[in-house]
DNA sequence: TGTACATCAGTGAACGCGCGTTCACTGATGTAC
DNA sequence: TGTACATCAGTGAACGCGCGTTCACTGATGTAC
């Protein structure tokens, strides 16, 4: 393959613009002019990346949710700088803020739960990122084991249920902080004992 | 008026056909002439009875939404043939498998959350759907409050939270029984001190 | 109850726009010498 | 490093289909007598 560079900046730069688009409007409505557009191209350059605006939307979720992934497990890593065993509270309100980042994301992954609960062959691309998260908590949890209130394999889910359900209702009130502090009220009443 | 007997006839078809058709394939991709085919009308049938998808696709909502929630307020009362306060596993079963019933339902009310999202004028719907839920739940639980590990108040939104995770979950695998047990385990965890 | 009439609900053909898709082109980028 | 060349990325006009919307029509339904 020649020409990579370009081509690799196209693509970053249509992944981008699809992002934004996809949040403000929805994967339904979102047509292939709108990408091309808040990307600065023309129809052409899309039609060189990709094939469907399909395919883009599932590049698009693969590469947030890694990203995504990724910031996750290195946020309950615990910090090599602190000694001394960090606080339950303390644990919770990390895990509250960095699960709950960016409202956008929430919009273009329900836009993607929503696709996937309708295309049984997609799903397993959501679960597999599902399956990350819950065990990146998982084995955080692992370690303050002695002071939960129900064990690591069912607290594990009830975080990411508690996420969830946080979720719809940040989609429908946008308050972010609200959402944050409601979070982290769910999870210290399902994790300390 | 008059005729009105045939137009609500319709009217009422086409509503039923809708739903049908939007759980199928979401709202985004639905076509009118989906429903029309669906409801055994063609194109003017609808047009005679509303003038936007969006149109129907509200009224759809509402009415749904009404009757769902007259079912759970209706499932949250007290038996008064049963005179003996029931014990709380047994209104927390009740509770989680009156609100996961049917997970078509979950597919258009979610496909509905992301529009209302999207859209703040039309989340004051879902906003007062979501009220009326959690009043009924709240009002349920002030009579066990003696028993609970949380005050009503914070409870019963923790309760909702619950069963919008839970919905998650069961939109990805289509579990409905895992996702009522699931529910049922969250909400002992959070409400049983 | 029966009949004649008026009105309205739903039909289905026709129109036209939005948008997905194609493709001959050009100029930008990398390669060879 | 410089130049000539080949190839490929992105352009933008053109095509055409899907689908929303309209509207003259007909037969079904209710009303009046």
């Amino acid at each position: 393959m020649r020409v990579t560079k370009r081509r690799a900046e196209t693509r970053a730069r249509l992944l981008d613009a699809a992002f934004r688009v996809f949040a403000a409007k929805g994967f339904g409505p979102a047509r292939i002019d709108d990408v091309c557009a808040a990307a600065g191209y023309t129809r052409g350059a899309f039609y060189s990346n990709f094939s469907t605006l399909d395919e883009l939307f599932f590049a698009l979720y693969d590469d947030r949710a890694a990203v995504i992934a990724t910031q996750v497990a290195e946020a309950l890593t615990t910090d090599r700088t602190t000694p001394i065993e960090p606080a339950i509270p303390e644990v919770i309100a990390r895990t509250a803020a960095t699960l709950l980042l960016d409202r956008d994301w929430l919009l273009v992954k329900t836009d993607f739960l929503l696709y996937a609960a309708r295309h049984p062959e997609v799903a397993t691309r959501l679960a597999e990122h599902r399956t990350q998260l819950r065990t990146a908590i998982e084995t955080r949890l692992r370690m303050m084991s002695g002071s939960l209130a129900i064990p690591p394999e069912v607290a594990a889910p009830a975080v990411v249920a508690a996420y969830d359900g946080v979720t719809v209702q940040l989609l429908l009130d946008g308050d972010l902080p609200a959402a944050r502090a409601w979070l982290t009220t769910l999870l210290t009443a399902l994790l300390v004992r």
